[in-house]
RNA sequence: GCCGCAGUAGCUCAGCCUAGUAGAGCGCUGCCCUGGUAAGGCAGAGGUCCCGGGUUCAAAUCCCGGCCGCGGCUCCA
């Protein structure tokens, strides 16, 4: 879609001049992820009909000055530092919706294309709408992966059996990562009293997203966050410098109360669960500590597929609303500096985006349709640590303060899924699969070797299942519409040598020997390969 | 929370404009077919047409209010 970014600036002036020329006061003009919008000021809002409207070809004279675009009298602010160019003919109008540049100001933009042939047009709309077939609600509905509904409430998804599936297989390999870097994962309770969250200043900073409740003269909260309750573990007992850095994990399942009009599928929910992860440690160390943790980072994404152009790293510093003093924010934040530039990685800086308690590093995921999601995060602490009044005993016999580590490398379990969901549309690599092998018998007479290969890979814990019910050419496509990675069907032929016909991604269809078949399709499972090696491969 | 657009069977949707017996495909159940590579045939079950109110002889259909979903905005992992 970048190819398109000039001509689409190019037809959005083209539709503000048409607004202006028939009394609207347009404001600002700039690109989405995927279209232009336009903003202007007006009382009663457009419909989409009245927009459609605006939206032709006309060759007005206008001028550009220092990101302003100068028609008539009006001028009108150019968010975008691109030249526009191109002819426009044909327009499409997708959306109008409300801006709210500031709390007290409210602007109707209108979003839409803009190109300079029907058949560009034609491919464009077409690409959206296959941009919605990889749409990970529709997908998760069609493989049975989860649900939401009305009674459970919204923001709250129910992962059925093939969903949990997923959900473990993440936690397996997670498990591997954070033990090989020294994590130990413990497990926390999801409801903890006010006066903990008092003491981690979540009270009085989160209140307005956290579920805080009355019981028999006690006022509790349902955790948004597990770095308090890891806090007290470390608590519970005296540490040594020796202990440090002192790494904890858990899987932990969180609250967080967000406004209805956030949520969004698997990507914007209420509950959910973390791959978290905290760190106690020296002032000295942080540093190490946050390169280990980049480089582990980019690894797990890495084995997901993810290339560094769908991957952005940000560096998010002080926000106006934060506890700590001056002089630890600046430690803080050059330590992660620090470690950006010794790995030699590209990274934005975000003004003012970090956490109330610390800056961090945001690793960005880019999904089916363009837009950005937060995933990873590692984030320094001085703040926690003092609130809960941390000691160590250094080498000296004094007390000293340790530092703190908040991090999740997939961020969540669920957004990381809906994540993998788009970005594979919905055929996982096969270790991730929750049916990896469908047999399929071509009749009841080979019935008997199809349960034999069938118990035979189970043994193997492949998860396989066997499908007899329909006519062939039925079980197949139903294998292929459920994105079961290997296809395997067995007839007389097959029985007789032992053999079985497999069928993998792409309509790659060899014949093979059966032991052989669930050897090399063992090794692709426990290698967590991205393609489908057993097959091309062999 | 704000603005726009929707809500009919488990799923995808038609019917609504112009009010007059609730529809299709997929899925599900049963029967037939015993299959060689992307939907075999026949039959059946399945509905508070989101909820509440109004107009009307009569409302899925027209009007009002609410709820929920979606596309954006704001916010976030």
């Amino acid at each position: 879609m970048d190819e398109y970014r000039q001509l689409w600036l190019k037809g959005a002036i083209i539709y503000a001049i048409n607004l202006v020329s028939k009394g609207f006061k347009v404001v600002g003009i700039g690109l989405g992820e995927r279209d232009f919008y336009v903003d202007i000021e007006s009382d009663s809002i457009l419909n989409l009909e009245e927009a459609k409207e605006f939206a032709k070809p006309s060759n007005n004279e206008y001028k550009i000055n220092d990101n302003k675009l100068l028609y008539g009298n009006q001028e009108i602010a150019l968010n975008e530092k691109i030249t526009p160019s191109g002819d426009p003919q044909y327009f499409e109008i997708l959306n109008i919706s409300v801006h709210h540049p500031s709390p007290d100001k409210q602007y109707v933009r209108i979003r839409g294309v803009s190109f300079e042939t029907e058949e560009q047009l034609k491919d464009y709309l077409s690409w959206l709408e296959k941009a919605s077939e990889t749409d990970h609600r529709i997908i998760g509905e069609k493989l049975d992966l989860f649900s939401f509904h009305d009674e459970v409430g919204s923001g709250l998804p129910l992962f059925h059996p093939k969903g949990q599936i997923i959900r473990n297989e993440l936690m397996d390999y997670m498990r591997e990562i954070n033990a090989s870097m020294g994590y130990q994962e413990v497990y926390t309770s999801h409801v903890y009293r006010s006066m903990l969250w008092k003491i981690s200043g979540h009270y009085f900073m989160y209140k307005d997203k956290m579920l805080i409740f009355n019981q028999e003269d006690d006022e509790l909260g349902i955790k948004p966050m597990n770095c308090p309750a890891h806090i007290m573990i470390f608590k519970s007992r005296s540490r040594s410098y020796r202990d440090l850095p002192v790494r904890f994990s858990e899987f932990g399942t969180v609250y967080r109360w967000e406004k209805k009009g956030e949520l969004y599928g698997l990507l914007r929910v209420r509950g959910f669960t973390q791959d978290d992860g905290h760190v106690f440690l020296t002032e000295d160390q942080i540093k190490d500590e946050v390169k280990i943790l980049i480089s582990k980072t980019l690894e797990v994404l890495g084995k997901f597929g993810f290339s560094s152009n769908d991957v952005r790293l940000n560096l998010s510093t002080r926000p106006d609303e934060s506890i700590g003093s001056d002089q630890l924010w600046e430690k803080a934040t050059s330590a992660l500096e620090s470690a950006l530039k010794e790995l030699k990685l590209n990274y934005v800086v975000k003004d003012k985006e970090g956490a109330f308690y610390g800056p961090k590093i945001d690793f960005d995921i880019r999904d089916s349709l363009g837009r950005w999601w937060q995933l990873s995060t590692i984030q320094v602490d001085f703040n926690l640590p003092e609130r809960f009044k941390l000691e160590y005993t250094d080498k000296d016999g004094s007390k000293k303060r340790p530092v703190m580590i908040h991090r999740a490398i997939y961020g969540t379990l669920d957004r990381f899924m809906a994540i993998l969901l788009e970005h594979f549309r919905g055929k996982l690599p096969t270790w991730l699969s929750p049916v990896q092998v469908r047999v399929l018998p071509v009749n009841q007479s080979v019935q008997e070797y199809a349960k034999t290969l069938l118990s035979e890979m189970l043994k193997e814990k492949i998860r396989a299942e066997l499908d007899d019910g329909d006519t062939l050419a039925k079980r197949i496509k139903r294998a292929y519409d459920e994105a079961v990675p290997y296809i395997v069907v067995v007839g007389r032929k097959e029985m007789e040598n032992g053999t079985l016909t497999v069928r993998s991604r792409g309509n790659v269809e060899r014949v093979i020997d059966a032991k052989q078949f669930i050897s090399l399709l063992k090794r692709e499972i426990v290698d967590r390969d991205l393609s489908n090696t057993a097959v091309s491969n062999s």
